[in-house]
DNA sequence: GTGTAAAGTGACTGACCAGTCAGTAATCAG
DNA sequence: CTGATTACTGACTGGTCAGTCACTTTACAC
């Protein structure tokens, strides 16, 4: 009495740990980690849930994976390429950045991995070490390093460079988090287009760090 | 064989829920909303689990009721008091504003309300409204209030009032859970005090409000 | 073909826990 | 002091699910 509906077993084991690990995603997206069933994510893997223990020793650790794998392969594509453009004054590299940033944060399976660290930061704080490690502290680097250059140039006002980095990164995760497809979070913000928003942010960041001028009399 | 061991049974049905909701918000805090067990709960409260049944039909309502308690009891406690200087100038009461929220959304309930909220954000959508609605939408008001009373004297760049406060809570909320009891979220972060992180917020928000000077020439 | 190893399955088990309820203890009215 | 009422208790039940494992299926070598 054993039906495989669609026949295909044993197919590529190479390719099941990434089966799993986006089907076990998503479930873990709408269940977060204590409610996610396994069967659910075998199923949506279309797999048997023997089969992720064949492939994981249990729940925490295809967890702890599924954060870790998803931070790893998102990063890859974040391709943020300043090099293109060394020479570019740092307010346009700072555009270039923002806009990538802004896309990256927007995607989905950021916007989840962000809930789901924040939702088991009491558990797993080696998890929120190495998320904020690997996801954080480097657009922190990347950002904090575009508005050195311009302070030093002075295109920028005077301003400890990591710190605006950070209050950047806070805007633009939170109105990520906020615009999610789920009620708003604020009023009007539903009402705008991921481009107003970024519009907003980009208006804000940069009147935060337009220099001071000098006194003229 | 039945030691109740504090001998205080039938002690005030009054203050019950109150307790209840108290110990409720910290293990729910501790293993998010799965993962909590009614058990637990009533062993910090002092009670046994029948108890918890007698003023709440069940734990899904026994968590909502924890969210929208802390949350009302919380604000009752914010009382930001702008009229007693409704003549000072905006930059002065943006700064009472700030200082307050700061510190209303640093303390310990608040931000295990918030993480909870994030978590379970998918599965109740009438609680990201209810939270939303009396908390972020609230301080939206106030901030926005004081920073479209700048714009129209002058004090402030011209800027959509309510769009910076948004940019502004972005900023606090999102500090206040970086700087949590865990792990830090970002280098160096847990090395500044909470006055530290306040000062670089107030600095950040104020620069991205001052007026654009009239051209010279 | 036949045999063997690798991959996958899903019924089963044991632990766990929300929710119940028969019973116990405190309190109070008269 | 007695009986009635209200507050509380914790052993128990039924359902759920992580994790297991004896078995089936596939793939591949010869």
């Amino acid at each position: 009495m054993s039906f495989t509906c669609d026949a295909v077993r044993r197919r590529a084991p190479d390719e099941r740990p990434h089966q799993i690990l986006e089907a076990a995603l998503e479930i873990f997206g709408e269940h977060g980690l204590v409610g996610a069933r396994l069967e659910d994510i075998a199923r949506r893997a279309g797999i048997a849930k023997g089969t992720i223990y064949l492939y994981f020793p249990n729940k925490e650790a295809l967890f702890r994976e599924v954060i870790r794998q998803t931070v790893i392969d998102r990063l890859d594509r974040l391709a943020v390429d300043l090099s293109a453009d060394p020479d570019a004054s740092a307010a346009v590299q700072l555009d270039a950045c923002m806009a990538q940033w802004w896309n990256y944060l927007r995607a989905e399976p950021y916007r989840t991995v962000y809930r789901l660290v924040v939702s088991e930061l009491q558990r797993f704080p080696d998890l929120v070490e190495f998320y904020s490690a690997e996801v954080l502290t480097r657009g922190n680097r990347l950002i904090g390093g575009v508005i050195a250059r311009g302070v030093a140039h002075g295109e920028f006002r005077p301003i400890e460079p990591y710190a605006a980095a950070r209050m950047l990164s806070a805007m633009f995760i939170t109105h990520s988090l906020w615009m999610g497809p789920n009620q708003s979070f604020m009023p009007t913000l539903h009402e705008l287009s991921p481009d107003q928003v970024f519009a907003q942010l980009r208006d804000f960041a940069c009147h935060a760090l337009r220099p001071i001028p000098e006194p003229t009399a």
